[in-house]
DNA sequence: CCTACCGATCGGTAGG
DNA sequence: CCTACCGATCGGTAGG
């Protein structure tokens, strides 16, 4: 999470909006509620933004770069044909997103929808591209025989799925730290692309 | 999915209420919206209904009550001494009643929040119960020497939001069917409980 | 960043 | 199930 001190009025009209929007939803918040978590009135916090959705798709835009970017350094480290190592390094970068800023995060997977037209266009593109990424990572496995998945599609969606929740339920004051939270979850991503031996 | 011709008219709100409250959300939603799908008028809903809560909560108990149904039987059917078996029924009841009714099943899983006071503090009740019953299960399961999880909470949590997740992309006309959508879960699924030997 | 204010829409009621 | 209407609240603007 980001200090609310000393950060830019906009960054912290942000982050404790991603918070309201987090705990409530996006259209249950108002721009007043806001207003009063920062002691403002609510017309002045229309010095620092043009809208309310305007916002919402600062946060979700900022989320999306932080999975994007997270995914490509991650990749550029990790050796480039073991898919297993691969598939570890994408997780482990994706739940550390989720770990350094929750808020942010669990806004991007659930409050996208509220956003309209281009904007809403261009997240689903960007998250179809971010899901093809894992998906083709699987692919990838399955050719060399590593993995056995009888629709890496799904098993993409079912993976992606259990990692977003920890966006909804991880505190960073709970009694996981971050790195737990990222061995625990990759593990568990990792066992399901292989057939169970028993 | 319920027809919606000749359902009675409460039933028919219901339906209705879910498949706007899944796409749009519960607070973006308008008892107006409601109405017009159902070519009333807004004040004409409230022959049928208390208020809008109201209407979330039938349809977030009902949706709640079928899971809890859905597990009871399949775990009276199971094996009473087979861990993965009964994780597997589990898992299989509990997509099931998602693929069954996905607009029910996505508000119970994202709008519980927006119930105020006892409402929402008996379902969150009832989703603890519920999520305890698999702890519970994975638990035996590593007693038996059968599944192998450095935490059994977290593996519920995990596996929990991957079968949660189909309840917000999962369509029934869609290429997948029910069958195929729960055979698919229960396999990824179960994975997750075992040692990955690779 | 504040006060004062705007039109639109919200959930809900009265009365038929 | 409808028309007519209610007070409250919404996102946002004007002007300082």
């Amino acid at each position: 999470m980001t200090m609310l001190t000393d950060a830019p009025r906009r960054r912290q009209i942000e982050d404790v909006a991603s918070a309201l929007f987090r705990a409530s939803g996006y259209s249950a918040t108002s721009v007043r509620d806001i207003a009063r978590a920062l002691d403002m009135q609510g017309a002045s916090l229309y010095s620092h933004m043009a809208s309310k959705e305007d916002v919402l798709w600062s946060i979700v835009d900022r989320a999306a770069s932080a999975f994007e970017e997270a995914a490509e350094l991650a990749l550029e480290a990790a050796p480039a044909r073991d898919p297993r190592a691969r598939v570890m390094a994408l997780v482990r970068a994706h739940v550390g997103v989720i770990a350094r800023d929750p808020g942010q995060a669990s806004v991007f997977v659930a409050e996208w929808r509220h956003l309209a037209g281009d904007r809403r266009a261009a997240i689903l593109e960007r998250r179809d591209a971010y899901e093809a990424r894992l998906r083709s990572l699987l692919a990838d496995g399955m050719a060399a025989g590593e993995f056995a998945l009888a629709d890496p599609a799904i098993a993409a969606t079912f993976l992606l799925s259990a990692l977003n929740g920890a966006a909804t339920w991880y505190r960073e004051d709970g009694r996981m730290s971050a790195d737990q939270l990222a061995d625990q979850y990759a593990d568990l991503a990792l066992r399901t692309l292989t057939e169970d031996t028993r």
